[in-house]
RNA sequence: GGUGGGGUACCCAAGCGGCCAACGGGAGCAGACUGUAAAUCUGCCGGCUCACGCCUUCGAAGGUUCGAAUCCUUCCCCCACCA
């Protein structure tokens, strides 16, 4: 398949292939409300769903777990009975998610919404997930399951530095990275045969949607907003949450591993008083917080992204500009849609 | 007032004559990221410098020594116990 150049080359090809396709095709243009935690994200939604017939599809993977609900500032009950959200309590808490699902379950999301006519906005903090909306990962061709857990099985005890040298040999290109991919990295190689940063390139898939990201953060002001987010999560009933979920989720399901979680689940259990885990949440939350600022900040395609300052004055004319623009192409998104949508013959559909 | 312990970089903390700008941890900053992503990793982290390097640090002031965060003296401050 391809030449060794391609196996030297890390995604940048992948990368630039997936941009370049929708430029010719009628993809829509979706609004994006990304961020980091606590910078507002959900309020604006809701602030959005007052003006608008939208339809939320939340990209956040702890917030797609069933019981979690304080700690990851799910929207709540009666938000979602305002307005529609998608990608919440979809997955329970021992299960695996990926943002493959993700992107599918959205792609869907988005489809019904626009078949309704009504707008459907993503909204969420988890950068990759969002990517992998409008930058799909590469097609996975079916593979056989019992082989795949059989490998996985072998790499999990092996130390990090011992998978590095492996996929130093088997796919260079990532040898760099972190744990879960090399794990992932070397897994491909071997169920496959094939480097996964060559199966990148030659199976990428092109978008069906491209998106135009309003970035929320409130600048030097996250640090409070999270301190306080936090108290008033704590104060609501956190700890009574956690202690529930200890027993009716297992200590090694994924969904645990949600920003503060175990902190809270060590304070029910006595080892942390109040003081002590309210600490720990903030510096958690903050740290994730940097995470996600660092990758929005680096991945996103940056000609479409928007910044807005959160709670600054004028957010509101600025928020509705964004909508109002993407609204008038939200069903024609290709210079040619929307040239014919001047001549009238789209007009009414977005309307 | 007496006795003992202690004061180390943003915080905790090791060091107890040269290998010390000073182990380690935390915090912070920057970065990576294609099916675990609130995850998983990487780098930086006294000041100046691209760098060789230079400068200022281990409560304060003196002293001993070729050389001190490390030894001596005095002083200041904390903690514990005894009064």
């Amino acid at each position: 398949m391809s030449s060794s150049a391609a196996l030297d080359a890390d995604n940048t090809d992948a990368r630039r292939l997936t941009q370049i396709i929708p430029e010719n095709q009628t993809a829509a243009t979706i609004p994006v409300i990304c961020g980091p935690t606590a910078s507002g994200k959900s309020a604006i939604a809701m602030w959005l769903s007052l003006r608008r017939e939208i339809v939320v599809i939340n990209a956040d993977s702890r917030q797609i777990y069933r019981g979690f609900d304080l700690g990851t500032s799910k929207p709540t009950p009666d938000e979602r009975t305002r307005v529609r959200h998608c990608g919440i309590d979809v997955a329970d808490p021992m299960e695996r998610y990926s943002a493959a699902q993700w992107a599918a379950l959205a792609g869907r999301a988005i489809h019904e919404a626009m078949e309704a006519r009504r707008i459907p906005i993503v909204v969420g903090g988890t950068g990759f997930y969002i990517g992998a909306l409008f930058r799909p990962l590469w097609e996975q061709p079916p593979h056989d399951a019992e082989r795949r857990a059989a490998i996985q099985g072998a790499l999990a005890d092996h130390s990090t530095e011992e998978l590095r040298r492996w996929c130093a040999a088997l796919d260079p290109a990532r040898a760099h990275l972190g744990r879960a991919q090399l794990l992932r990295a070397v897994e491909v190689a071997l169920l496959t045969g094939v480097p996964l940063s060559e199966l990148h390139v030659a199976h990428a898939r092109s978008p069906a949607y491209r998106a135009s990201y309003l970035l929320v953060d409130p600048g030097a002001e996250l640090a409070s907003r999270i301190a306080i987010r936090a108290t008033a999560m704590l104060d609501a009933g956190w700890a009574d949450e956690v202690r529930h979920l200890i027993d009716v989720v297992p200590a090694d399901a994924p969904a645990w591993n949600a920003a503060g979680y175990e902190v809270v689940r060590r304070h029910v259990l006595g080892e942390l008083d109040r003081s002590a885990t309210l600490d720990r949440v903030v510096i958690e939350t903050r740290q994730y917080a940097k995470r996600q600022r660092t990758w929005f900040r680096h991945q996103l395609e940056h000609d479409r992204v928007q910044r807005l300052v959160s709670g600054a004055p004028g957010w509101q004319e600025a928020v509705d500009r964004w909508i109002t623009e993407l609204e008038a192409t939200m069903h024609t998104s290709s210079r040619e849609s929307r040239a014919s949508r001047e001549s009238g013959e789209l007009g009414e559909r977005v309307r």
